[in-house]
RNA sequence: UGGGGUGUCGUCAAGUGGUAAGACACAGGUUUUUGGAGCCUGCAUUCGGAGGUUCGAAUCCUCCCACCCCAGCCA
């Protein structure tokens, strides 16, 4: 982990706990925990949560816990928990041995629950789940007590018992704690604490028939590890009380604070579990790695950085109103950080074929290119030069517009670290009029991209020689979605209906410098003057490359392009 | 017309009674063998609204308005 040097930028929570320190509240330790529930991938919504929890745990010295929440087996995997572990890691942080599940903790839960009974404050209730729903009331009225709610801490505990050994179907029979039916706090109203599931657990296997909910097993589970700040997301606000119930009338030894904050969410970008999954079981992506997945796994494979995510964490701050990042912001973080490590390289995504005509037929030079224009300390490479090449199709324009600098008829312009060449013919396809091929002349003085006379050139383009380089194929994405806001659902539509129909385009005759015939799977590249790309991790082989765009380097150009065509 | 929250620049976000940080975005300039990167400049007389307290209010008080969350045997 990265070290902090400098101070952090304030936030509500950092306050909070500075002023815990500061008053010697649970002896100056901080610990705190990062809860998931094993039934999905994780995503950038939970790196802010990742961050911010172990971030907070190792700004004040302290520790910070990985514990699964699966106290639910019908919907949790052991894929879910591995992949899980998995991300965390990749993302930077380290639990080390505070690896912990929720069900570790349900012999105790038990015990608890029979602690509670003891005390009067739960009771067996026999309600069905829909008289359960009638007798809660609604937001403006008050519910009314279940029948069961009277019945004796014997037949509780008796009923309890028979419900754990298995002497029950689903549904027959559930634990609530007894709390106050006419609360304003809905999740007061005598909240449901145990279920019957004759379910399989990917941990407990077939050990358990009941199993407890989230507000019970929570703070418990909070308590028995001992986690100081108890940090969640913003609509658990309402949970709080009860939270502050269970371990007030349980006089658990230690009382967490439970802290809520608003949840990431990112422009064009949706952040559901439920809506992903939907996405990756209905076929609109590849899977929860797609590329274009706001999922770790899926960032990963697109080439983000760990740092990258972490950064955008630290920038967008902590606070308690709703808000919807500029995924630009993103974009920022990814760019400042690959524009320092990525080694760049030459690619041609659209090929257009180009003879130098005065260039010896045959004649291939090897030209020295830095790998990076900043930091000589990355070193250089050879790259082959030869008669025919290949540059970007958008490089040339028969009949180029304003502001338009690079190849035209006529025109002459530097090829990236080689040589000043002039456009002096082009090729067209009879039938359909595109220009198929340019023929230029290169001066033999400009070796190395200067002119001995100090003429000026306006534009500079990348290239690859023709004969030397390798096929790739180049896959471009763009937001998967084509609304600012997808997950919205005011107007009504399916979330699906908003995807971006353009948010992947795949070029499959890209060519890409010779370099590149070694680079290693999820390796890191600047193709320069497009963007950042990696070697995608998954399709990717030796024989036939697969690139992922990461994302495009700024694009004047484009900006300028878009203002004129809007303007005609 | 219940309860819990939140309202500061296009988007995030500091600010906690002493006269509106910062970032992204945007716009201009400079520089440049990436129309990249860098560098510089500009960008809220005003903090949801209206009153009030005060020498002084984004910060305190009153009323109002808007938005978000809650009626799972999900988390």
């Amino acid at each position: 982990m990265t070290t902090v040097d400098i101070k952090p930028p304030p936030n509500f929570i950092r306050n909070i706990i500075s002023e815990d320190l500061k008053a010697n509240k649970n002896d100056g330790r901080v610990v705190t925990r990062f809860p998931p529930e094993p039934n999905g991938y994780l995503h950038i919504g939970h790196a802010k949560s990742i961050c911010l929890n172990f971030g907070l745990a190792a700004e004040n010295n302290g520790i910070c816990n990985l514990r699964f929440d699966d106290t639910n087996p019908t919907k949790e995997e052991v894929e879910y928990v591995e992949s899980i572990k998995e991300d965390v890691r990749w993302l930077g942080f380290d639990w080390g041995d505070r690896l912990f599940y929720a069900s570790d903790y349900f012999e105790q839960l038990y015990d608890y629950a029979v602690q509670l009974i003891k005390l009067g404050k739960a009771y067996v209730c026999s309600l069905s789940a829909d008289e359960i729903r009638e007798y809660r009331g609604t937001l403006t009225e008050p519910g009314k007590d279940s029948p069961y709610r009277t019945r004796s801490v014997e037949e509780n505990l008796d009923l309890f018992e028979r419900m754990r050994a298995g002497e029950f179907e689903d549904g027959a029979h559930v634990l609530r704690a007894k709390i106050d039916m006419a609360s304003a706090n809905l999740n007061m109203r005598d909240p449901t604490i145990y279920r019957i599931r004759h379910e399989f657990h990917h941990r407990t296997g077939d050990k358990w028939c009941i199993y407890p909910m989230y507000d019970y097993t929570h703070c418990l589970s909070d308590a028995i590890e001992g986690i100081t700040h108890s940090i969640c997301t913003l609509e658990f606000e309402d949970h709080r009380p009860l939270y502050d119930w269970v371990l007030d009338t349980l006089k658990t030894p230690c009382h967490p604070q439970q802290i809520e904050f608003a949840r990431l969410n990112l422009t064009y970008t949706i952040m559901s579990k439920r809506k992903l999954l939907e996405l990756v079981e209905g076929g609109h992506v590849s899977g929860w790695d797609d590329p274009r997945m706001p999922t770790l796994v899926g960032m990963r494979r697109r080439g983000y950085t760990p740092e990258s995510i972490r950064n955008l964490c630290e920038r967008v701050g902590v606070a308690k109103r709703d808000s919807v990042v500029d995924i630009a912001l993103l974009e920022y973080c990814v760019r400042e950080d690959l524009n320092r490590r990525a080694p760049r390289v030459m690619a041609v995504l659209r090929p257009l074929r180009v003879v130098i005509d005065n260039y010896p037929e045959g004649q291939t030079e090897e030209l020295e290119f830095p790998n990076h224009p900043e930091d000589p300390d990355m070193g250089s490479r050879k790259v082959p030069f030869s008669r025919v090449l290949y540059i970007e199709r958008d490089d040339f324009r028969e009949d180029p517009p304003k502001k338009f600098f690079r190849l035209a008829p006529g025109r002459e312009v530097r090829l990236r670290y080689a040589y000043y060449i002039t456009c002096v013919g082009m090729e067209k396809d009879e039938k359909t009029g595109e220009v198929v091929e340019l023929h230029c002349t290169y001066d033999p003085q400009t070796r190395g991209g200067w002119a001995p006379d100090g003429r000026k050139v306006k534009a500079t383009l990348h290239w690859v020689s023709a004969a030397d380089s390798l096929e790739a194929e180049v896959r471009l994405y763009d937001h998967l979605f084509a609304k600012l806001n997808p997950g919205e659902e005011k107007d009504g539509a399916d979330f699906k209906t908003h995807l971006n129909p353009n948010s992947l385009e795949t070029l499959k005759s890209c060519r890409v410098e010779p370099s590149l015939a070694d680079a290693a799977p999820g390796g890191r590249y600047q193709f320069e003057r497009l963007g950042y790309f990696c070697v995608d991790s998954v399709d990717s082989t030796k024989e036939a490359l697969v690139f992922n765009r990461t994302v495009s380097l700024r694009d004047t150009w484009a900006k300028i392009e878009k203002a004129q065509k809007q303007k005609a």
